[in-house]
DNA sequence: ACAAAATTTGAAGCATTAGTCAACAAAAAT
DNA sequence: ATTTTTGTTGACTAATGCTTCAAATTTTGT
């Protein structure tokens, strides 16, 4: 979730455009003073900050200096000087965007999404499984189903890596031996089938659909 | 070296903009229509470019459309036209800024940094890593959360360059050992452990949240 | 429909892995 | 040479996952 600061002391643009945002789906923190914001930032983590320049408490050049030091968040600038001078200087101090008193909301929302646009392209795609709505990153060792994300063990894990790397496919438990456990672990049907079944109950917690099909008397394969 | 693309019809102002931009350190090409522009686009890499909107040949959301399928580069906007609906459309549909003429020379040429500074740091060999709040600057050997400097030792901080060089993905002991030491050396669990701890603690001693989250049964990772 | 076979479920004990304190060894700084 | 910092290890505790067992449920073949 992406969550936005805004800095701004006066109270009914402030919620103008908190209002406006969560209407857009961010979540927002607002601050009313330098110093309030510079608090907030340094508690959490946010995406972006909004800054007024002519704030109470400490200047918002100096909330942008000071934010430059333990962030890369982007920053955009609000403010009534329209003065060349001051753009520039904001700008090169690392703002990323400046609009001038009276702005027009639409327009803040929009160039908002471009500063997030631009900042979340940067991560590299991940090499990812995928089976209808079920994906397990094999990096991250993370896995979703239905954009909810669901922990698995480092078995369970293994046995969804076959079943989804061969899909269509039925595996006997000794196939599922051989793949996720060192050695020759001789256990018994039990290991497996207890194994399946905590996926299954993991994976129905979120999602009615089936992903484990038994195929009776063989093994295991994806459901269709 | 940047090279910028220009595409504007306007001669004087191409030429303006051109002039300028070379004094700053950057190197122009010159388009004066849309067909132009996707023409050079094609045919070379540029770091950016700026696009007028009342282009003859093609216009210059038809140009940006076009450019977006293959590039990625920032697109800055120079329009003549100041409606909010523009505005919005061209910010949405892939540029990254929006200047109304008539326009700052100086301002522009600012942005143009801003745009430049930005997707430098995406791609530049990392000096410097950040993750959340915590950022650390790989040739010296310091690191700061929130703002506030914190020490960690050699193999701390190179435990923290390993994990923050790739976020989400988890790394196992072993991963650990044979990119924080030197040769096979066959350390202990608890080494890895120890180390962790100590990393924890002293971000703790800063800031509440969790930076290092443990994957059981198969290593750590950034939290998110 | 019935019995046999196979699978699921819940609970328990066992094994592995992680986190921490404190002591010690090694290296670096003074 | 001595002190300080950093790295490693052992012992202990806590947490988590793995396996097994027996009982309940479901599926299959007749």
């Amino acid at each position: 979730m992406e969550q936005i600061l805004i800095v701004e002391d006066d109270t009914d643009i402030n919620h103008l455009i908190a209002k406006a945002l969560t209407k857009s789906g961010y979540t927002c923190k607002q601050a009313f003073s330098g110093t309030e914001g510079l608090l907030y930032a340094k508690a959490e983590t946010f995406s972006l900050a909004i800054l007024d320049l002519m704030l109470p408490g400490m200047s918002g050049e100096e909330l942008l200096k000071n934010l430059r030091e333990f962030t890369t968040m982007p920053v955009i600038i609000l403010s009534a000087r329209d003065s060349l001078d001051s753009k520039i200087e904001l700008l090169t101090a690392g703002a990323e965007d400046y609009m001038t008193k009276p702005f027009e909301l639409d327009e803040l929302i929009v160039r908002v999404g471009v500063q997030l646009r631009r900042f979340s392209r940067q991560e590299a795609p991940v090499q990812q499984l995928s089976h209808k709505s079920l994906t397990l990153s094999l990096e991250e060792m993370t896995a979703k189903v239905k954009g909810s994300p669901v922990s698995f063990t480092k078995q369970e894990y293994k046995i969804l890596e076959l079943l989804m790397k061969n899909p269509n496919r039925v595996f006997s438990k000794q196939d599922i031996y051989d793949y996720a456990w060192e050695g020759f672990y001789i256990g018994e049907d039990k290991t497996i089938n207890m194994h399946i079944s905590n996926i299954r109950k993991k994976i129905k917690a979120v999602c009615e659909e089936e992903y484990i099909e038994t195929v009776w008397g063989i093994g295991f394969k994806l459901a269709k």
